[in-house]
DNA sequence: CACTTATAGTTGTAATTGCAACCATTTATC
DNA sequence: GATAAATGGTTGCAATTACAACTATAAGTG
């Protein structure tokens, strides 16, 4: 049945961030960390807010990472001049330099992952998917938003 | 570039994983307690390792969930006769009515995150999500042994 | 303009999560 | 069959995770 669809979506997203939060011990990242300094490296000056909507994680759960990655400097915190309510999100030198392991790392997952799919195959997995996070996306903002699902 | 797969695999698993667990607090679950009623429904008998590989979630963390499901009176542990090692579970009465809940559930989120795929797409779609998981599963078992992966 | 509502960020608290280190069995090896 | 290695389960810790409840700023409305 459809069902396997979302357990091995799961299946796969818990694999693949046990694996790297063992890997990034190495480079003293704590749970979870990495995905914050891929996402602020990737997108320079972006706010804590957008950064929970992007990985649909919690706005406490992001700002206690941030905090902590800022403790460590991996991390820059500045305010953005045309909103005082927004602090704007940076990735420190030092940051930049683990970005590019956390980069490695995550091709190297991909090329595992796609073992034994051909391009075809691969090319519109990747539109599929896209078309699902859509779908999914638009729920869990709902539901953060306090909205009650029917079924 | 292929690296959207992964991100989207994540981000589609948090979102539905937040949701699950926002919803079931009002059948009283705490978070990701649903995932062991479930598999263990579907599993009678099942050790507390085997649901571990199952999900791929840390041992120590599925032995404090059940734990805690035990308490709750919506799992029972039994000694295996043939191995003393082992404790085998089950879902109680009271858990069997939750699983149905979870079910439905789990069903209406399905259909939400395959809006606007076709028939075809979705059986692509399962049988190479199936093949991703046996190839990522299997790293992380590697991983989880102490294996350290060259990239 | 007043003032109500919404938004971004922050802390209090309580729970899950998972590594390390351990016990009790079982399995492998000599 | 004795002893070593492996396996399943369990606790001590230390951290993330996230709901509530809050502050401060911005945006919407009469």
């Amino acid at each position: 049945m459809d069902y396997e669809i979302l357990r091995n979506v799961g299946t796969i997203a818990r694999a693949l961030d046990s694996i790297s939060n063992i890997e990034f011990k190495d480079i003293a990242l704590e749970k979870g960390q990495y995905l914050y300094i891929s996402r602020i490296f990737e997108n320079p000056g972006i706010t804590q807010k957008q950064l929970s909507n992007l990985l649909c994680v919690d706005k406490t759960t992001t700002n206690r990472a941030i905090s902590r990655l800022i403790e460590k400097k991996l991390v820059i915190k500045r305010d953005d001049e045309n909103n005082k309510k927004n602090k704007l999100l940076w990735v420190s030198e030092e940051g930049s330099r683990l970005y590019d392991i956390l980069h490695r790392e995550s091709d190297y997952s991909t090329q595992v992952a796609l073992e034994g799919l051909n391009q075809d195959e691969i090319i519109k997995m990747t539109r599929l998917l896209a078309k699902m996070t859509k779908n999914v996306v638009n729920d869990w903002s709902e539901v953060k938003k306090g909205h009650k699902r029917i079924y």
